[in-house]
RNA sequence: GGGCUUGUAGCUCAGCCGGCUAGAGCGCACGCCUGAUAAGCGUGAGGUCGGUGGUUCGAGUCCACCCAGGCCCA
């Protein structure tokens, strides 16, 4: 029957009827009315008497129209500035941004690190401190120069360099404006319109600065390391050029006489067998890797031993076709190390080492080892200080160190060298197999692994200096400082070339008679005036003679001639050299400082960021960059799986802000606590999208309730409070230590959860419940309606300063509803956090008011038990039953006559606990109590909906009680 | 395989130096209200504290191993 229904008037609906609510006079047992209907009965409309909610702000939140409102009329104030100014003079807390690549759009990842970031500098900047945030992208980089290379359709090598390093970065400050917008649309407040990028001239400079400078010291050298290399394009090729496709190639399994057994081994006759696919690389082959931890045997063939695995001993004499042996010894791969073996050709060691990267796929378990044409080679040649020996060319021919073989192709070589084996009687099988094999992406032939110069940074030289700065620096969680200290330990030193073009150059000269290379605070400086006028592409552009300072003569040979480095850096060089590059640069950013009080990255960064620029920092000036350094988990789904587009369970976050608004994923951000991994799903946002209702409906509803509040005229001190006021206000000074606790200590979820709590538990459900009567009921003006409407005051005040930085949007929103005293600010961010006042910490009061919820609760089990049995509806029809000890009895009292509006009933009786019955309630974790419910006696007074024995005798006012006829006749 | 790390109700989190019958809120179920109403209130059901062993009078808490995840390496 019911077809909707409209407010405060008399409307027609469908089907002729009306619904009449709120109606002038009309009696509320007569909702429906047929329209023919004129002989209705009026009485007195009570309702048009109380106080009731009032307020214009939206109960839901419609976050998706609204947030964009309240961006832009941030943008009108220039919040950012607003803030900078209101915190001048305030000491500094500097969170340094950790540069996103700008590639892409952005993603939860993303918007996990960009919220609890602003969480951070928005809570600083209301807590005492000028907390400048200044965003960063990192703009360089192979990812940017492939895209730049496929979106724009371009050949890389028909392009001029220059030319091809603009569409490098048009591309790279598209993605920087996407980024931005996105990130801006997440509520996150910063320097937009400063921010930072790694291809800016002033920080590619000091970049170039921070290089020449670690230079000086000693910790840049050029040295030897093996990279995929294109013999037909004659060129090196990242890990993301190379495909890999099926090869066929040699299968041969060569035997290394052993020299010198260590008296672990017998050298007569014996061998360590290897197997190799790439046998051209025997000429670079400087060891023998065993696995530590693998069996190996030593097994007689013939006249000869063998060392091979156990475990590979049964596929070795299939392929080989050899008579099984007996087993003469076994060995753990850990008692061979060191014994020396001899090349099978050449007159040198091969010295046996171990190392994990083994495996029993496929082999002998003993692998031949050229840390000239392999990575893991190479990784575990540096561990045992092996020569990398590379005696191939750009063009794939073996050069003057390949001996014999100089001068031939080396796949072309491959042959030769098995005539080489079969003279020298090191081949025991050789055969064919076709396999998964790296390809050029360019070119489809296939690659090799080739050691070429590279430029190095020394992490030897100030690893120690590294470590200690490590334990300078406040690490969180904890553990974050064994994660990185560990990396730092054990890692080798720092590769910095990149043979690309998008980045930096490595600004070294090369005398053109000698080769020396040329790098000093003269070439430098001069090559930082250069950047800082034309960026980086400068050396792309001119002649090396047009870069060198004028008079630049070659310190070793006197020579006046220069070449350039071709290598760019590492982009890890690029933002690790940013806390100079950025908070250094006063003349570009003045309100930065370094080092900076915060990085906060996920924890993958441990390797990256803040290892790059500890490194830059340590080098450069010994210390750390940061004092504190926050690490957050990553994205994972409901089920903690990482997020693939695969598993289909990827959420992104731009879907989710159409759907249901920023705050939304801000509060899911600030719910889980980050130090482990974040999970997310539609259900997990949506069990959000509840507790901001929750949120949101509570403030709505004080708000409601302090239309006619005048703080400055009507705010109730303390002591002039009604008991239950006061310890609101007690826990609401409670929560507020408690939040700003958490966010001091970077614990964001506690104030979400103790927020949610407050808003939940101690408002909805106890006070504000509680108080409703008063509210209504009252005189608008009474005292004990504005100490209530204090408390809410109070309440909003602190809550919208207390979720600002984290429900950023709504408590602006919030902020423009809220009464507010003259010389207020305009936004909501340009508070201050409220501050516990121990004024309202009163121990004996919490500990009084925690015992008594306690039984409230025990009181309104009896109420729904006698719900259930149909004795009362709402809680006002009845009249509860108290039988209590003496003990009991004496607390309660305390309350008065206020028990009953404290549990929201008609009446209260208490009795002796002896008198209980059958049918009252008991519950252990309240000893001396027992609860009855009767139906309350009296009429149902028809303005506070109390049931009343007095209501009928004024007849002015017959329907209601004295309480109400009262205030009724004094308006 | 290595370094670091996570695993308490369906979900998000508490649970201090080992002493509880393992808590909260949400969600769910049921009920109430219709003067916070696409709201509000109440009650209730949910847990072998990832698993297995061990130490202990006593373990979610300590130790070992295992399982399943995550980040970074290999």
């Amino acid at each position: 029957m019911l077809l909707g229904w409209y407010r405060g008037k008399i409307r027609p609906l469908r089907g002729g009827f009306f619904i009449v609510r709120n109606g002038p006079g009309v009696d509320f047992s007569n909702i429906l009315l047929k329209s023919k209907d004129r002989g209705v009965v009026y009485k007195m409309d009570y309702g048009k008497t109380l106080n009731l909610p009032k307020t214009d702000f939206p109960m839901r939140g419609n976050l998706p129209q609204r947030e964009p409102e309240i961006m832009q009329f941030w943008d009108e104030i220039d919040i950012y500035h607003k803030v900078q100014q209101k915190n001048s003079g305030r000491p500094k807390f500097i969170l340094h941004d950790g540069p996103p690549y700008a590639n892409g759009h952005i993603h939860l990842g993303h918007t996990l690190n960009k919220v609890l970031k602003d969480i951070v500098v928005k809570f600083h900047s209301m807590t005492g401190y000028d907390a400048p945030y200044v965003p960063g992208w990192d703009t360089h980089g192979l990812p940017i120069e492939q895209q730049a290379i496929k979106n724009m359709g371009i050949n890389r090598h028909a392009i001029d360099i220059v030319e091809f390093r603009n569409k490098c970065k048009d591309y790279a400050l598209q993605f920087v404006d996407i980024q931005r917008e996105e990130f801006k649309r997440l509520g996150v407040r910063g320097d937009w319109g400063h921010p930072y990028f790694t291809l800016m001239p002033h920080f590619e400079a000091r970049q170039i600065g921070v290089f020449g400078e670690m230079a000086k010291r000693g910790y840049i050298y050029k040295g030897l390391k093996p990279v995929y290399w294109c013999a037909t394009c004659e060129t090196a090729l990242a890990e993301a050029e190379v495909e890999y496709a099926d090869k066929k190639s040699p299968s041969i399994f060569v035997k290394f006489p052993v020299r010198d057994g260590k008296g672990v081994i017998p050298e007569q006759n014996t061998y360590a067998v290897i197997w190799t696919t790439t046998p051209w690389t025997l000429v670079a082959n400087v060891a023998v890797t065993l696995h530590p931890d693998f069996d190996y045997i030593l097994m007689q063939c013939g006249n000869e031993k063998y060392l091979i695995a156990r475990e590979l001993k049964d596929s070795f004499l299939r392929e080989t076709g050899l008579e099984e042996g007996s087993i003469l010894q076994s060995f753990k791969g850990v008692d061979l190390e060191r014994i020396v073996c001899g090349h099978p050709f050449i007159d040198r060691d091969s010295l046996v080492i171990l190392g994990d990267h083994v495996t029993l796929d496929a082999g002998t378990g003993c692998v031949h080892t050229a840390p000239g044409h392999g990575h893991e080679d190479y990784l575990v040649g540096l561990k045992y200080d092996l020569p990398i020996l590379s005696p191939v060319d750009g063009r794939g021919r073996f050069t003057s160190e390949g001996g014999r073989f100089a001068g031939q192709l080396y796949h072309e070589a491959n042959g030769n060298i098995l005539e080489t084996l079969r003279e020298t009687g090191t081949l025991i099988k050789s055969d064919k197999i076709s396999h998964q094999y790296p390809h050029c992406w360019r070119c489809k032939q296939p690659v090799f692994f080739r050691a070429t110069e590279q430029w190095f940074a020394s992490i030897e030289g100030f690893r120690q200096a590294a470590l200690g700065a490590i334990d300078d620096v406040r690490w969180i969680p904890a553990w974050g400082r064994d994660r990185i200290h560990n990396m730092v330990a054990n890692r080798g030193d720092w590769c910095v070339s990149r043979q690309r073009t998008w980045g930096v150059p490595i600004p070294i000269f090369y005398c053109r008679a000698c080769g020396k290379e040329i790098i000093n605070d003269l070439t430098i400086s001069h090559l930082q005036k250069l950047f800082r006028e034309h960026g980086s592409d400068v050396w792309f552009a001119r002649e090396a003679a047009d870069l060198v300072p004028g008079g630049l003569a070659c310190p070793e040979c006197g020579a006046r001639e220069f070449t350039k480095e071709t290598d760019i850096m590492d982009v890890w060089f690029d933002s690790g050299s940013s806390h100079l590059a950025v908070l250094d640069e006063p003349e570009i950013w003045p309100d930065l400082t370094w080092p900076a009080d915060l990085y906060l990255e996920g924890s993958d960064q441990h390797r990256g960021w803040f290892n790059s620029s500890l490194n830059t920092a340590v080098a450069v000036t010994g210390r750390a960059p940061y004092r504190a350094v926050l690490t957050h988990g990553f994205v994972v789904d409901e089920n903690g799986r990482k997020m693939s587009k695969s598993l289909g369970n990827v959420v992104d976050p731009l879907k989710v802000i159409k759907q249901m608004g920023a705050d939304i994923l801000r509060l899911w951000v600030s719910s889980a606590d980050y130090r482990g991994d974040l999970a997310v799903s539609q259900n997990i946002l949506k069990q959000l999208t509840e507790s901001y209702r929750k949120i949101r409906n509570t403030c709505r509803f004080m708000l409601g309730n302090i239309y006619d509040f005048d703080p400055a005229k009507d705010s109730v001190p303390s002591e002039k409070m009604p008991e239950i006021d006061r310890w609101a206000m007690l826990r609401l000074h409670r929560l507020i230590e408690k939040v700003l606790a958490a966010y001091r200590n970077y614990e964001f979820h506690t104030v979400y959860h103790a927020i949610h709590n407050f808003c939940t538990v101690d408002m909805s459900a106890q006070y504000l419940d509680i108080i409703k009567d008063r509210l209504y009921c009252e005189k608008a003006d009474s005292a004990v309606r504005r100490s209530a409407q204090t408390v809410m005051y109070e309440s909003l005040q602190a809550l919208v300063r207390l979720l600002a930085p984290v429900l950023t949007f709504t408590t602006e929103e919030i902020w423009r509803y809220l009464p507010k005293g003259e010389g207020a600010p305009e936004s909501v961010q340009l508070n201050d956090m409220p501050e516990p006042d121990d004024r309202y910490i009163d121990a004996a009061l919490e500990e009084k008011w925690g015992r008594f919820m306690k039984i409230r609760g025990v009181v309104n089990r009896a109420l729904e038990k006698a719900r259930q049995e149909k004795v009362i509806g709402n809680s006002l029809e009845a009249r509860v039953h108290l039988y209590v000890d003496e003990n009991l009895s004496e607390f309660l009292n305390t309350f008065g006559e206020e028990l009953s509006v404290l549990f929201i009933v008609s009446g209260v009786t208490m009795h002796q606990l002896a008198e209980k019955t059958v049918d009252t309630l008991a519950v252990e974790d309240v000893p001396g109590l027992a609860v009855g419910v009767s139906r309350a006696a009296g009429t149902k007074c028809a303005r506070c909906w109390m049931y009343h024995e007095e209501v009928g005798r004024n007849e002015q006012h017959p329907e209601i009680c004295p309480r109400c006829a009262s205030v009724v006749e004094a308006l």
